[in-house]
This record gives structure tokens, sequence and C-alpha cells, in this order.
DNA sequence: TATCTAATTAGATGTATATCGAATTAGAGG
DNA sequence: CCTCTAATTCGATATACATCTAATTAGATA
């Protein structure tokens, strides 16, 4: 299930009115007269809120002669209702702006020279943070670096070791406290290489 | 209410950003400015989102240093999507607009003379209703009426039976069709007696 | 076909809210 | 006490939407 799903799910459920409406109808259906009378509306609002919560696919209908009964769809309710819980479980991967694997690896074959030094810094936010991943990738998690120790680190790639720093620490790479050097979790990156 | 604590929690998770802070804070807990930067939003806009998600209890927040981390309540979030399924099961039993089964009969008193016939009719919509639903309370249902009949009926109660027929239909108790009458199903009523 | 009623659509109106930029607050650390 | 930055608040704006009334459609039935 994706986002715009999620959303309209969630929406739909979002209005007193439709709540009022899915609780009528779970203890059984329902015409559209009927319901209006006993929430107090108009018929045609009636069939504004219905159209919604049959969009998201938690009601359905069926004619019975003249008059048109409502059905709550227990199954889908439940099924909908649970599906935040498994958000990022499964498909979803796109929505997070990470980049594709392949977009990255084009990004450093054009800032990054043959013998595997930094060309030059780029100017473009994401190639930037991408570039900045890449030149961090073998430093550790949990392990403080003081800042010579960095400076030498970066200096083998790029001998602007102070303005990279300082990008390491304002994208949010890396954590400085009393002048030593830490990675954030990778959570906090905006790009993962 | 607990019509409004569902409200707010479908309106706080039926937004597209908020929807993608819940699922970036599901893989760990992120500071404002980092999730900022991964929505591409600013900041001042993030403090909005936390704060309708923080007000339904499924987000909490942690100071570290200079920095507040956000984290999703998962417990929360799963106790709150599937509130929906439980709705009607027990407790809420006030929002449709049925009434205490004493408040009707203390309705029927005040209306109802000693020797069973009806007093004045209610002007007040819900009274009115009450008593509606008491002078049919032995008709049949499936059972056609021919309208003398019906008026017959009424007269037991009431020497104006035209204005109360009329109500009868007029507030969904019973159904019109060629000149004859029936009772329309209960759930159609506003009131069960 | 003509008629009846439930349901829907269309248009109008008022309220809610997502977002931004600017100003302010809160807390950590010097 | 002073400074710095993350977070929040405030005011403005633009969009979304719940509801109504009036008009129209859809379907059953005579």
């Amino acid at each position: 299930m994706q986002l715009d799903k999620l959303v309209n799910y969630h929406k739909a459920v979002g209005d007193p009115t439709r709540i009022r409406i899915i609780s009528l109808l779970k203890k059984g259906p329902l015409h559209g007269q009927a319901i209006a009378y006993k929430l107090g509306l108009q018929p045609s609002t009636i069939t504004h809120h219905i159209s919604k919560l049959r969009d998201v696919g938690i009601i359905y209908q069926r004619r019975q002669g003249n008059i048109i009964y409502f059905y709550l769809d227990l199954e889908r309710l439940e099924y909908s209702s649970k599906a935040i819980l498994r958000i990022g479980d499964e498909g979803m991967k796109n929505q997070d702006n990470n980049l594709q694997n392949k977009d990255k690896l084009s990004i450093v074959k054009n800032f990054i020279n043959s013998d595997g030094t930094l060309n030059i810094i780029p100017s473009q936010r994401k190639k930037k943070n991408v570039i900045l991943a890449y030149l961090i990738r073998d430093l550790q998690h949990g392990k403080t670096y003081q800042e010579k120790e960095l400076n030498e680190h970066i200096k083998k790639y790029h001998e602007d070791y102070a303005t990279i720093r300082r990008e390491l620490i304002m994208q949010h790479f890396m954590y400085r406290q009393n002048g030593e050097y830490e990675l954030n979790p990778k959570e906090m990156w905006p790009v993962i290489f």
C-alpha cells in the first residue's frame, strides 16, 4: 500500500460525520435517507460522505427495489486501519528522497579522480551530500575522532579539509562535542552511501 | 467523548507529510532539522506537524544536548489505529441520537394521561418522536394498513389523527404507497420504543 | 410511456489547515 | 552573563473540504 492510499483512508475516516456513519453501519446496513435523518443532515451531505468512504473501499452498496442500502465492509476497514503499522516493511522505498544506487555511483564517478582524490566539492546540495557520504564511508560508528585525526582523513581526498569538515557537521553526517567528532546514526543522514 | 479522539487521530495521520514523518521515525529517532531536510520543508512546518502527532500521543521526544530527538510510539500507534474497529462494541453509546430508556419512559409519562390517551402532541422534536414511537408500538411490521384503519388506531390516543398520521410519515416511522400505510424498518426510525 | 422517490450532482459559502518567513523562546555551554 | 542553534510561535496566504439548497439523474413500477 502506498502513501496516497494511506492518506486517503485516514482522511476519509478523520471526520466526525463519517465516523458516525461507520458506527451506524456497523449495526447493519442502512439507506441514505435513514442515515440523513439519524444524523440530522441533508441527503446530499450523506452522498458526499458515503462516496468518500466508498472511494477508500470500506463501504459498498446494494440496491433493493427503489432503495440503496449501504454496508460497512469490516474486512477492508480492518485491513486499511492496520496498514499504517506495516509502513516501510515492504515497498514504499522510493518515498524518502534517497537516490537510486546507480545515480549515487555516477555522481561519485564524476567527482572522484582516477587516483581516488576529490576533484571539486559539488555545489548542488544533493550531489554534495552524496560525495560527503562517500568520503566518510569507512569511518566507524560509535568511535570519536579528534579534529586532527578527522582532518588527516579528509586530506586524503581534498586539501580543503576545513570546508568539508564543516559541511559534514552542517549536513548532519557528524556531530561535534568538545572538539571531538563522531558519526551521527545513519538515520540522520540526508543520504546513505 | 471517544468520537473526538478517533477523529483527531485519523486527522493527524491523514496528511502526506505526517505519514512520511511517521515512516522516517519508524526507522529510528530523528531531530527536527534532519526531518525538515529530508522532507524538503522548513523547520517551522515540522514543528507544526510534530505537534499534531504528539497531540494524539503517537510521538514523544527526548532532549540530547542541544538537540531534541523525536520518537515514534509504536504501541500507541497500534492502539489508536485499531480503535476504529472497536467502535460501538462498548461505551460510545450516547453518540447516536437514541435516548436512554428511562428518559423515554418519563416522556411518555408526561404526555400520556391516566386513561391512556395522548394529552398534547409534543412540539420538541425529540419528545415528539418518542411519543410517535409509543403510539405505533403495537403495529406490525410487514403489514399494510388502510388509511381509515390507521386513523382509527390513532384516534384511540388523540382526536387529531391527521396531524399525527402526517408526522408518522415525515419522521420516517411509516411509509405511504397508494393510499396504504406500512411501518418502515426500525433502522429507519429516529427513535425505537 | 409517465410518474414517483432515492440518490446524485452542481454551485455557493464558510471554516479548517498546510506552508512559509520572520520573530521569539529555550536550553546548552562557554 | 553571553552566545549559539534548535525549536517554537506568530501572522499571512492559499488550498481543501463540510455543508447547504436547488437541479438533475437513475431506477422501479404502474
